[in-house]
DNA sequence: GCCGGAAACTTACGTATCGTAAGTACTACT
DNA sequence: AGTAGTACTTACGATACGTAAGTTTCCGGC
């Protein structure tokens, strides 16, 4: 009753196709982590495969070509091949504050501390 | 070459793993949107339904129950059978700046404005 | 000058998640 | 009694993901 469902709108509607461009970017499984691993200064394959642990060469791969289409990483073939290198852009480097909202959120609503001694060793 | 990856690696690799949590919750498909609908002062099934386009049923009564189920929403049945209200917890609502950061990356860095009326209904 | 190992992918295949469409239980209105 | 609306549920094909193995190019050892 009183159908109060049009006092809601503080938040015009673009907004909320806004979030969920930026969902449909970094929320895909690891893409986030995968990304954060990169801005926090991972240059390489296989030091962003160490960066974010259980993500496998296949999905590494596919994240990372999905986020130099995107335009969120740069990828830099060297002279010698065996040896490729990624590095953030700026619109990458602008989403941190919006990373490092998500992670403190956890921290402080979710595990507590935050660290991966979670729940066990699986998954 | 020289590993420079301590320039700018401010984060514990805590965090990384408090950002991987959250996007484990809200980067599944839509379930971003629906929150933030909620948010928004969406209370009922209908009333998100046509606040997050595109999604459906099936889905939105699946995202509806995992974010109850991991107390970021709650469900309320009324006294009439058929009308079911959701409301947003306090950790739903701690979530309001990160998802307000993400929206706001989007419309400096991707579609500029943000409209719906970006290009059809393609994707 | 051939072999093994490392880096950065690529391919193959089975499972999990998602999209679309239809169906169900309950109530209100006519 | 019949129709419409709300809040789901079920079924099934399509897409995304997980796991493991293979490929290419280089480098160092033998």
């Amino acid at each position: 009753m009183t159908q109060q469902s049009s006092t809601s709108g503080q938040w015009p509607p673009g907004h909320c196709l806004g979030l969920q461009q930026a969902l449909e970017l970094i929320g895909g499984r690891w893409t986030g982590s995968i990304l954060l691993a990169v801005l926090s200064g991972a240059r390489r394959f296989s030091d962003v495969r160490v960066a974010v642990p259980g993500v496998s060469d296949r999905l590494l791969c596919d994240r990372l070509r999905r986020l130099e289409a995107e335009g969120l990483l740069e990828r830099h073939t060297a002279t010698d091949p065996g040896l490729v290198g990624y590095a953030p852009t700026e619109a990458a480097q602008a989403l941190v504050p919006a990373l490092r909202a998500l992670s403190e959120w956890t921290t402080h609503w979710r595990g507590g501390t935050g660290r991966e001694s979670d729940t066990g060793p699986d998954r």
